[in-house]
DNA sequence: CGGCTTTGTCATTAC
DNA sequence: ATGTAATGACAAAGC
């Protein structure tokens, strides 16, 4: 019997293997629920019940059938592991296949891509030679329509993913997730979005970021608005179907990445530069998570798949906020802006950036604000730009910094002085003075956030070596949901029945070890394969009411009684009120069968010889675990004596007791071990945490000085009547709290401007 | 019907 | 590691 359910179960799972291959899926568990109890063990993946160390809890894993664990049957045991470790492989290899060939292959077409082309249809502006491409009209239109998504906005080339922020880690374990461009835009959406609540935690609202979408943002920061879903839906085919449609994403040359243009600050030079909604929203450009090994994709693979899923989601209601929002374009004022600057950063732009970020990379959080960049329009030819100035700023503030410090609740700033001789900026690879006190603030929470992570004793390196480890052994979490502890398995479960008969048996001999006879054994066997479930499961239903005690921490305070731990099955269903009482009294007729007797004095207990030698006329299995009801009709029938009573009661007790007290000592280690577990898994969140704090500030720092060498570009370029360049000594590009940008003299009060930054929306021409 | 006692059981601890 | 006794707690039944 036992055999023939053994390789009637193999032959099942490999049935079952076949269909799955063929994208069939089986409920393989509704089928064989009754007769194959760990069948939804194999399916799923192994539980930690298999393991030696929690023997005891596979009465848990295996859907509460009570079996007990020492019991179980070990060739069983290890033809299941075999045929589940199979499974799982192909569980995980059949399942996000075609998504990780799509995968793979477009990760290399992009790396291709990346690396002979930038494809932004907006105009990058390289350090170089962006002056030439500041008057094209191509990317004009977009501006103007107040399209300004992320075609025209900047690009995060390949520098910004070659500097190795990543993604947090839900996003960066999904493979399947990373098959196209899009996937990574989406995920770099996500992670903007992670960004800009960073920020906003930092100081900087995310308003600032995102104007476009401004008026929106109530909302959608709490759910997402329609349009995003349904752009979200189609991303989320698009990802399907491991297509780029979104040709124009570049792609990061190191990690496959697309980056999507990050800033969307296409800035009208002259006359007015539109808002740039999007930034924040379309920033997918910010830097992705590298690509994990393979090695360690596999193993997370199952995980993987439903962070994918949940990010499908995510991404379809974020996706939307990439998508052009004309809303902002309205504030932007006067359309005639001649010239585009794309702030698309190429990975050639920005060697001053670099000396910025190390010397001077101190940025207010303010700098972290992405408005569109609106120069002082000067509408009126007789109008001087500097008279424009003054107006903006009636009080001038001697202190830069305190400037700057109210350009963190405006939105605008202040550069500070310049050196006055310096007035060809682009010349210039220092990073101005103002810049650096615009990062001054956004630097020290980061230093802050920085030191704070080494407080914790975790470096970066650290964070990621310990992330690996972690994933390495992903397969306790993989499996916590099948944990011993396992609320879902131990109580769904229990109603799912009656065990395999080599199982019960197993199970009725453990729970009444040293009082249980061949015999006995083969009357639980009889009486679970019999048709006593029904009140096997009632039991089951019944005992190990709270299995959802070793999930947190608290487990202790609900640990559960549950007084059926060992219980046979003959005095399982013999406790079942319903059942017929004749069921105790068929055990005893298969208690005939038994063996010679000199055999189980071998292997008998004290309290089974003495009831032998006392000539007790029935198991000590019945003494211990019929109800009492039925325990008193046996004493009845019987015509015992005293001592013959007394030692029937002791016997009662004694196996009671000793069962209770198996039953105390598994809990107490299943306790352990989920306390283990339980700190197992806090260390590994841990160590994601922190591992996602720092790529997040990792993310900002190189925003920020993105950020410079965008202000330095703009600065530069910037040209007043009569065609000369505005020294940075004297003037400064400035924020307003519509996300407009100025170019003040310097000495303009925040607040000043605070008070009437309407008025001085007023674009600069050449 | 509430309070009590008894009984049975379980969990826990100590040996 | 396991069995056993002691103890306390709890619930159910009976008075």
């Amino acid at each position: 019997m036992l055999y023939l359910k053994k390789y009637f179960t193999e032959g099942l799972i490999q049935f079952t293997i076949l269909l799955s291959l063929i994208g069939v899926r089986v409920d393989v568990d509704s089928y064989l629920s009754n007769q194959l109890p760990p069948l939804r063990e194999i399916i799923l993946g192994p539980s930690s019940a298999y393991t030696q160390t929690q023997f005891h809890n596979l009465r848990n894993t295996l859907d509460g059938y009570g079996i007990h664990p020492k019991s179980v049957d070990l060739d069983q045991f290890f033809t299941t592991r075999r045929l589940l470790n199979q499974v799982r492989q192909l569980d995980r290899l059949s399942v996000p296949s075609t998504e990780l060939t799509t995968w793979l292959v477009h990760r290399d077409s992009e790396t291709v891509v990346s690396t002979s082309s930038q494809p932004s249809p907006s105009i990058t502006l390289d350090n170089g030679g962006g002056l030439e491409d500041v008057n094209n009209p191509d990317a004009t239109p977009a501006m103007r329509g107040g399209s300004v998504g992320t075609e025209s906005t900047y690009n995060l080339n390949a520098e910004d993913s070659s500097l190795g922020a990543v993604a947090p880690e839900g996003n960066q374990e999904q493979p399947g997730s990373r098959d196209g461009n899009d996937d990574l835009s989406k995920e770099d959406i996500d992670l903007i979005d992670i960004l800009w609540r960073q920020d906003i935690d930092l100081g900087a609202g995310r308003e600032v970021f995102n104007y476009s979408n401004r008026q929106k943002e109530s909302e959608e920061e709490e759910k997402p608005s329609p349009r995003e879903n349904k752009d979200g839906n189609e991303e989320q085919e698009r990802w399907r179907n491991g297509v780029n449609l979104q040709g124009a994403q570049p792609v990061d040359g190191e990690t496959g990445e697309s980056i999507p243009e990050q800033f969307p600050a296409p800035v009208v030079v002259t006359a007015e530069i539109v808002s740039n909604e999007e930034v924040p929203s379309t920033s997918q450009g910010l830097p992705l998570a590298p690509l994990r090994p393979a090695g360690e994709t596999q193993l997370d693979l199952e995980q993987q798949w439903q962070d994918i899923m949940a990010i499908m989601e995510l991404q379809a209601m974020e996706v939307n906020s990439s998508s052009p929002n004309s809303s902002s374009s309205s504030d932007s004022g006067t359309t005639d802006s001649n010239t585009v600057v794309n702030f698309g950063l190429s990975t050639r732009s920005t060697p001053v950036n670099q000396d910025v970020s190390l010397h001077q990379a101190s940025l207010p959080s303010c700098s972290q604000d992405f408005p569109p960049i609106f120069y002082p329009q000067v509408d009126s030819t007789t109008t001087p730009p500097r008279t424009t100035m003054l107006r903006l700023s009636s009080s001038n503030s001697s202190s830069i910094n305190s400037t700057f410090g109210a350009t963190n609740l405006t939105g605008i700033f202040i550069p500070p002085h310049v050196n006055s001789s310096s007035t060809n900026i682009t010349s210039t690879p220092i990073l101005p003075d103002p810049f650096s006190n615009l990062l001054e603030e956004s630097m020290l929470d980061e230093i802050s956030l920085l030191d704070l992570a080494m407080e914790e004793g975790f470096s970066q390196a650290q964070a990621s070596q310990l992330e690996e480890e972690l994933d390495s052994d992903s397969g306790l979490s993989l499996d916590s949901s099948h944990s011993p502890a396992s609320p879902s398995s131990s109580e769904t479960s229990c109603s799912s029945a009656a065990s395999s008969s080599s199982t019960s048996a197993t199970f009725s001999e453990e729970g009444a070890v040293g009082y249980s006879t061949d015999s006995e054994v083969a009357t639980a066997e009889e009486g679970a394969v019999g048709g006593y479930q029904p009140g096997y499961s009632k039991l089951c239903r019944m005992s190990y009411q709270n299995p959802s005690q070793f999930h947190g921490l608290p487990q202790l305070d609900n640990i559960g009684h549950n007084h059926t731990y060992n219980l046979p099955l003959s005095s399982v269903f013999a406790e079942d009120p319903e059942l017929p009482i004749s069921s105790g009294k068929k055990a005893m007729k298969h208690s005939k069968l038994q063996p010679p007797q000199d055999l189980y004095d071998k292997h008998s207990s004290r309290d089974e010889r003495r009831a032998r030698s006392m000539k007790i006329p029935f198991s000590n299995e019945k003494i211990i675990n019929l109800p009492v009801e039925e325990f008193n009709e046996l004493l009845a029938k019987h015509h015992l004596s005293e001592g013959q009573l007394a030692l029937i009661r002791d016997i009662r007790r004694r196996g009671k007791n000793k069962m209770a007290a198996q039953n105390c000592r598994k809990r107490k280690l299943d306790t352990i071990i989920n306390l283990e577990q339980g700190v197992h898994d806090l260390r590994r969140n841990k160590g994601r945490l922190l591992k996602e704090k720092m790529e997040f500030i990792r993310s900002i720092r190189q925003m920020k000085q993105k950020m410079q060498s965008l202000y330095q570009e703009v600065f530069t370029q910037l040209r007043d009547e009569e065609g000369r360049p505005y020294p940075p000594s004297e003037y400064s590009l400035q924020y307003s709290a519509d996300g407009s940008v100025l170019i003040m003299p310097r000495g303009v009060t925040t607040a000043e401007q605070h008070r009437k930054p309407e008025k001085k929306q007023k674009d600069k021409k050449k």
